[in-house]
DNA sequence: TATCCGGGGTTTTTT
DNA sequence: ACCCCGGATA
C-alpha cells in the first residue's frame, strides 16, 4: 500500500490500527483523505471488507470513499465495507434483527409528515389543544427523549425531563409519548431516532447479539464525530468492544448540530472514555487561501469552548474577503448576481465552482429571481426535495401499503387518491374501528362485517374495490421486480391517469415526475445488477428512498450551475468562489438563540461557512430585508466583529432604489455618515473599525402612539412593544413607507 | 363529498 | 408571504 501521497501526520493517523484514536481534523485539512487511506490501508493489510464499519454523514460521502477506496486497491469486495450513515446502517441492521424486537423485515420508516400525522391523531384522542401541544414541539420531545435513549416506561420518572415538561405546561407528554410509540408499533413503522434507538436498546440488551455484531465489526470508524449524539456515542462504544479499534474523526470547530441532539462533548471528552486513545491532530489546509484560512481562525478563537488548534495554509496568501453592506436583501441579490457574472466572464470561472451560502432556506428566493433575471444558471438544495413532491409521495404510499399492510399513514394518504368517494366520515370509522379491534386499518377495509365497521352499502362496495387494489398490490410485492411492480401500481391505481389527464402545467409536471421516479427505480435495478443481484423487490428501494436526502441525489445534468445552499447543506463541500449572504443580527446569528452555547454554535456555522472557500470569498449583509410579510430593518451581524479586519475588505454595495433617508453607508473603506445627511439631528458617530459596529440590543420604555426616530429611517409612530421567543421587539409605522415595520435592534431608535 | 375562501399562525438548521 | 385548518358552499 502506497501511502506517498499524504502528509507525516496523516500518515500516522493511517497506519496506526492498534487501538482507539482520535483524529482532529481542522477543515481542509484532508480528513475524507485519511479515512480513505485508512480504509484501504486496512483492505491491503488484509482484514475483510465486512469486517469493516465505517459511518459516514451523508449517503453521498459514503458512496464518493467507497468510489475512492475501489480507485486504490484492486479488491472487489470494497462493495462488502458497512459503509454509510448510522441511519442507513442502524436500518440494515434492524431488518435483519427485526423479529427480535416486535416488527417484520418489511418495517416502515416513517418521515417527518408522518410522525406529524400520527402526534395530531393522539392529540384528538386525548382531546389535547394542539395550541398548547404544538405537534412540533412534542415531536421535539420525543426526538430528545430517544437520543437520551429513555423509553416511554422511564419517561415519567425522568426528573428532568419531567421538570421541562413541567415548565412549558405540557403535563401529557408521558401519555402522548408512550401512545405515539404504541401506534408506531402498531402499524410495524419506526420513526428516524427510533432506528438507532432500536439498535442501542438491542445491543444493550441482548448479549448474544451484541457478541455477534461485536465479532463482526472488528474496525470502527466515524467520520464527522463532533455531530454525534448520545445514542450514536452508545452504538459505536458498544460496537467497538472489546478490542476498541475504533477510530473517530472529526472537527469540533465545525459541530453544529446540536438542535437535533449532537453532543459536542463526545469529542471533547473521547480520550475521557478511552483513557490508551491517541490524538492525531491535522492542522494544514490544503483548500484556502492563508487570507481565508487566517480570517477563519481569527473568528473562531472567539469561542470558549474548544480544542484549541491553529490551522494554517502554505497556499499563496490570495485576497481579502470582501465584505458588502446592501441596503436591502433585493440589492443583496443583484450584487451577488452581478459579482458571479463578472466572475464567469472576466475570470472564466464555471458556474460549477461558485456557491452562495445563506443561514435559511428562505433565503433562496431573491437570489433566484435575480439569477433568473440575469440568465445564471443556479441549482438549489434544500426546500421541496423530489421526494417530498405531493405525486411521488403519494405513489410511494402505494409502494408502502403493498410492503407493510399496518402502514396507516399510507393508506389514509392514498385511501382516496385518486378520488374514490371515500371521504373523512368513512376513513375516521375505520380509524376507529381500527384502534378498537386492535388492528390495522387495511384489515378493516379488507373485512368490514368481522371488525363491526358500520358503513352504508355503496361506501362497502367503494372500500371493498381498494381493499382488493392493495391485496392483488400486496401479492405482487413480493414476486414482481421493483420497476415492474411500479409499472403495476401507477397502472392499477390510476395514479398515472390522475396525472395524464391533468393538462395544466402541474399535471404535466406530476407526470413528468412519476416518470421520473420509475426511471429512478430502473437505476437501482441496474445498480443491483451490476452487482450481482438478479432480483430487486420494491422493498429494497423503499428501505433505500426513506433515508435518502436532497445532497444524495446525484444529478445528471451538465450544465454548469451556481449552487444555493443552507451553510449546514454546505459542510463537507468546497467552492472556489463562496457567498456568505445575510450576515446581520436575527439571521446570522439566527433570532432563536439566547444562550451564549448557542451563539458558538452559530460561529462554528459562520466558520463552517467561511472554510468552504478556495479561493475568493464575499460576505454580505443588508440593512433591510423582506421577512414574513413585512420589512425588517437589521444591523450587521456581530460576527463580522469578530473577524480580524486585516483580512477584510469593505465596500458599500448598490443603492439602486433606496429611499431618500441617509443611511450610515461603508465608503473608502470606513463606515461614513452621507455628506447630506436628512436627519441632521441624528448623531451618527462615524464608525472606522468593524468593531465599532453596534449589535447590541437595549431594552427601553417605548409606548404605544408615541412618535420615535429611527437613525436610518427617520420618523416614525409605535404601534407596539412586545416580546416574542425571548426577543424585545418593536412594531413601527414609518411616515416614509406607511406599512408597518418590525424592529428589533433599539439601538439606534430615540424618542422625540 | 369536493372545493373555495378567509383567518390565524408561523418562519433555523436535517438524518 | 406562505401554509394549514376550518367552515361554508356547490
Amino acid at each position: 500500500m502506497n501511502l506517498e501521497g499524504l502528509n507525516s501526520s496523516q500518515r500516522a493517523a493511517v497506519e496506526y490500527n492498534d487501538g482507539p484514536q482520535l483524529v482532529i481534523a481542522g477543515a481542509g485539512s484532508g480528513k475524507t483523505r485519511v479515512l480513505t487511506y485508512k480504509i484501504a490501508y486496512l483492505l491491503s493489510q488484509g482484514v475483510p471488507a465486512n469486517r469493516i464499519l465505517a459511518l459516514t454523514f451523508t449517503n453521498k460521502a459514503a458512496r464518493e470513499m467507497r468510489d475512492r477506496i475501489a480507485r486504490m486497491v484492486d479488491a472487489a469486495d470494497v462493495r462488502y465495507l458497512w459503509m454509510g450513515t448510522f441511519h442507513s446502517i442502524c436500518s440494515k441492521i434492524l431488518r435483519h434483527e427485526a423479529e427480535h424486537i416486535g416488527f417484520t423485515r418489511d418495517f416502515t420508516i416513517y418521515d417527518t409528515q408522518d410522525q406529524k400525522s400520527l402526534v395530531k391523531q393522539v392529540l384528538k384522542l386525548y382531546s389535547l389543544d394542539d395550541k398548547v401541544y404544538k405537534p412540533n414541539t412534542v415531536l421535539g420531545r420525543i426526538s430528545a427523549a430517544k437520543n437520551a435513549l429513555i423509553k416511554p416506561s422511564d419517561y415519567a420518572r425522568n426528573e428532568s425531563v419531567a421538570k421541562q415538561d413541567r415548565q412549558d405546561r405540557l403535563y401529557e407528554m408521558p401519555k402522548i409519548y408512550s401512545e405515539y410509540q404504541t401506534r408506531l408499533r402498531a402499524a410495524n413503522a419506526m420513526d428516524f431516532d427510533d432506528l438507532l434507538m432500536y439498535v442501542c436498546l438491542l445491543l444493550e440488551k441482548d448479549e448474544a447479539t451484541r457478541r455477534y455484531y461485536q465479532q463482526v465489526f472488528q474496525y470502527v470508524l466515524v467520520d464527522e464525530y463532533q455531530d454525534t449524539n448520545y445514542v450514536q456515542y452508545r452504538i459505536v462504544s458498544y460496537l467497538a468492544e472489546p478490542e476498541n479499534r475504533i477510530c473517530v474523526v472529526g472537527d469540533d470547530a465545525q459541530s453544529i448540530y446540536s438542535f437535533r441532539g449532537a453532543d459536542i462533548r463526545n469529542i471533547l471528552h473521547f480520550q475521557q472514555g478511552y483513557p490508551n486513545a491517541r490524538l492525531f491532530k491535522l492542522e494544514q489546509n490544503y483548500r484556502s487561501t492563508q487570507t481565508i484560512v487566517k480570517a477563519a481562525n481569527s473568528l473562531i478563537h472567539h469561542n470558549e469552548n474548544q480544542i484549541y488548534k491553529e490551522v494554517f495554509s502554505e497556499k499563496e496568501p490570495g485576497e481579502r474577503i470582501d465584505l458588502v453592506g446592501y441596503m436591502t436583501d433585493r440589492n443583496e441579490g443583484e450584487g451577488v448576481a452581478r459579482s458571479i457574472q463578472q466572475y464567469h466572464a472576466i475570470k472564466g470561472v464555471s458556474y460549477n465552482d461558485i456557491a452562495v451560502l445563506y443561514r435559511t432556506n428562505a433565503q433562496s428566493r431573491t437570489f433566484e429571481n435575480e439569477f433568473r433575471k440575469l440568465g445564471i444558471a443556479y441549482r438549489i438544495y434544500g426546500g421541496m426535495s423530489f421526494y417530498q413532491r405531493k405525486e411521488i409521495k403519494d405513489a410511494i404510499a402505494y409502494f408502502r401499503l403493498a410492503v407493510n399492510p399496518k402502514d396507516n399513514e399510507a393508506l389514509v394518504r392514498v385511501i382516496n387518491y385518486p378520488a374514490r368517494g371515500i371521504g373523512e366520515t368513512t376513513i375516521r370509522k375505520v380509524s376507529e374501528c381500527a384502534t378498537m379491534q386492535n388492528t390495522s386499518m387495511l384489515e378493516v377495509v379488507q373485512h368490514p362485517v368481522e371488525c363491526g365497521l358500520e358503513v352504508s352499502k355503496a361506501t362497502a362496495s367503494k372500500l371493498g374495490a381498494f381493499g382488493d387494489l392493495i391485496a392483488t398490490l400486496h401479492e405482487a410485492a413480493d414476486t414482481m421486480n421493483a420497476y415492474e411492480f411500479a409499472e403495476k401500481v401507477m397502472l392499477l391505481s390510476g395514479i398515472r391517469t390522475a396525472a395524464v389527464m391533468d393538462r395544466t402545467p402541474e399535471g404535466i409536471d406530476r407526470a413528468e415526475n412519476l416518470q421520473e421516479l420509475l426511471t429512478g427505480i430502473h437505476e437501482l435495478i441496474d445498480r443491483r445488477t451490476e452487482e450481482g443481484i438478479d432480483f430487486t423487490p420494491i422493498h429494497d428501494f423503499l428501505a433505500e428512498v426513506s433515508l435518502l436526502t436532497d445532497q444524495d441525489q446525484n444529478l445528471t445534468d451538465d450544465t454548469p450551475r451556481v449552487t444555493l445552499m443552507t451553510v449546514h447543506a454546505a459542510k463537507g463541500l468546497e467552492f472556489e468562489v463562496v457567498y456568505i449572504v445575510g450576515l446581520e443580527e436575527n439571521l446570522f446569528p439566527s433570532q432563536m438563540c439566547v444562550k451564549p452555547s448557542e451563539i458558538e454554535e452559530e460561529r462554528r456555522l459562520l466558520y463552517v461557512a467561511l472554510t468552504r472557500a478556495m479561493q475568493y470569498c464575499h460576505m454580505s449583509y443588508a440593512r433591510q430585508r423582506f421577512r414574513n410579510g413585512s420589512v425588517q430593518f437589521s444591523s450587521p451581524s456581530r460576527f463580522l466583529r469578530d473577524i480580524d479586519r486585516q483580512y477584510i475588505a469593505l465596500r458599500e454595495g448598490s443603492v439602486a432604489g433606496t429611499p431618500a433617508t441617509a443611511a450610515p453607508r461603508w465608503r473608502n473603506n470606513s463606515w461614513s455618515t452621507p455628506s447630506k445627511p436628512a436627519m441632521p439631528s441624528v448623531p451618527t458617530k462615524p464608525l472606522t473599525h468593524i468593531s465599532d459596529i453596534k449589535t447590541e440590543t437595549q431594552s427601553a420604555e417605548y409606548q404605544a402612539g408615541e412618535r420615535v426616530r429611527h437613525g436610518t429611517f427617520g420618523e416614525g409612530t409605535v404601534l407596539q412593544v412586545y416580546e416574542e421567543n425571548g426577543t424585545r421587539r418593536i412594531d413601527i409605522l414609518f411616515d416614509k413607507f406607511g406599512k408597518k415595520a418590525m424592529l428589533i435592534q433599539f439601538a439606534k431608535l430615540e424618542k422625540i
